[in-house]
DNA sequence: CTGACTGCAAACGTTTTGCACGGTA
DNA sequence: TACCGTGCAAAACGTTTGCAGTCAG
């Protein structure tokens, strides 16, 4: 827990229990729902309220503590900001798994049958060459 | 615009004026969201309700005419349903920008100054090894 | 002619906001 | 102690639904 203390910190936040909370179930589900958590946290901790919630992740995602990972025809997800990486989105049992792999590889995913892809979503963000100038 | 009207048909749709115009100016803007595009069709359309489009997106996206795109931080565009791309998505400008590429491509992309890229987001849907048997 | 589709208005669920209180640094 | 963060309740917002009327095939 004191890792998540560190990451706060770091980033010019405070370490709150609300948040170390919200950060471990992130890290615990790999990635969630904004209800999902809701749900879980209140098992745990009954007071924390969902406007919270909704506060925390807004802030943790401008500091770049968290990311959102928006899916089709669903609600996003959230995960801790880590290292690029591809999900795979199983359309069955909606697990989400993530894959450190390489442009190339991914074409060899594509014709390994370890997983049956239907389509795929690639969003890349930044700077067009007309905001450049 | 006969060319909606195959496409809707072919899907087993009726090719209705509403679904029409929602098609014309999904396809003039390439990508758009829902509150843009009713504000385009008031216009032109004022009788045209908002259900109207939510309804159509939901059974176009439904019969494969219509696919979502699902954006960080925004609400989700929509664009035609055509042969994989990926988008370029300008985070000054917000411009949505399609780019046929293979999966090496993007590590030129990466290197090239064209775009210059602030982090990526791939999401590969299909089923799992789990789900196939 | 019939089932699919539309428009309206109400209902619903989700997210945001304002404010008084509480806790971290 | 000062300020950031929290909880509550209300408000705002986006989306869905039910139903009566309309239209495409």
């Amino acid at each position: 827990m004191n890792n998540y203390v560190e990451i706060l910190k770091s980033s010019g936040l405070k370490a709150t229990l609300q948040r170390l909370t919200i950060l471990e179930l992130i890290d615990r589900d790999g990635h969630i729902k904004i209800d999902e958590l809701y749900k879980k946290m209140n098992t745990t901790h009954p007071t924390l309220s969902l406007a919270t919630i909704y506060k925390n992740i807004l802030t943790m995602i401008d500091k770049s503590v968290v990311s959102e990972v928006p899916i089709m025809g669903d609600k996003s997800y959230f995960e801790l900001k880590k290292r690029d990486h591809i999900h795979l989105i199983c359309e069955s049992c909606n697990s989400i798994e993530d894959r450190v792999m390489s442009s190339i590889d991914m074409e060899l995913l594509k014709q390994s049958n370890q997983f049956i892809l239907s389509h795929s979503q690639v969003n890349l963000y930044g700077t067009c060459s007309k905001c450049q100038s």
